[in-house]
DNA sequence: TCCAATATTATGC
DNA sequence: GCATAATATTGGA
């Protein structure tokens, strides 16, 4: 790639009923969104007026979180910058935002639509990397045997995403994956 | 180039 | 139900 350019993405807070998000945006489109860490405020400095093309992203973007924390499925997404993974990771989450609300689909489930049923394992990894959560459903995909399997940053928001969409099996009795 | 880790899954006991 | 092996992708030494 190019050679060290300080390309440091503009942060943005976003304001929710769950607290403050930080949306991350390059010259390219949102290229990551963090949960409320609760820590230090993404105090972006104020050095001019947002441009507008910037603004609206974020407006794209405010709008696409509130309705994921809705469980309803973002009308519009602003453009994603997702070069920072491989080809691979790219098929994964683009693979995943075929998901609708509601639904869910296994690792196995998601492997097997990129064409690698046993890759299984690499899918979980994918996900793991994925920088944009919420927009990027990765918090519908569950493991086989039907347990949450995991989430980075935090399970307990993927347990509630699954709540709100109504699609969390019960934690006693047998979870029926079946949509 | 090789080693180890990972948000899994299937099989055996 | 728990433990073990297998399989794919990635990041770092």
């Amino acid at each position: 790639m190019n050679t060290k350019t300080t390309h440091v993405p503009t942060r943005l807070p976003i304001a929710t009923t769950a607290g403050d998000f930080i949306a991350r945006y390059t010259a390219h489109g949102l290229a990551g969104l963090d949960f409320p860490s609760g820590a230090a405020p993404p105090s972006h400095d104020p050095t001019g007026p947002l441009p507008l093309a910037l603004r609206h992203w974020h407006d794209l973007t405010t709008r696409a979180v509130t309705a994921a924390l809705a469980g309803r499925t973002p009308a519009q997404l602003p453009p994603l910058d997702l070069t920072h993974g491989t080809a691979f990771q790219q098929s994964v989450w683009r693979e995943l935002q075929t998901i609708a609300a509601g639904q869910t689909r296994s690792y196995a489930q998601v492997a097997a639509a990129l064409g690698r049923p046993t890759a299984t394992r690499a899918v979980g990894s994918a996900c793991g990397a994925n920088p944009v959560p919420l927009l990027i459903p990765c918090h519908r995909v569950l493991a086989a045997a039907g347990g949450l399997g995991g989430f980075t940053g935090g399970l307990e928001w993927k347990r509630r995403l699954l709540e709100t969409e109504g699609v969390l099996p019960p934690a006693h009795g047998s979870p029926r994956r079946d949509a």
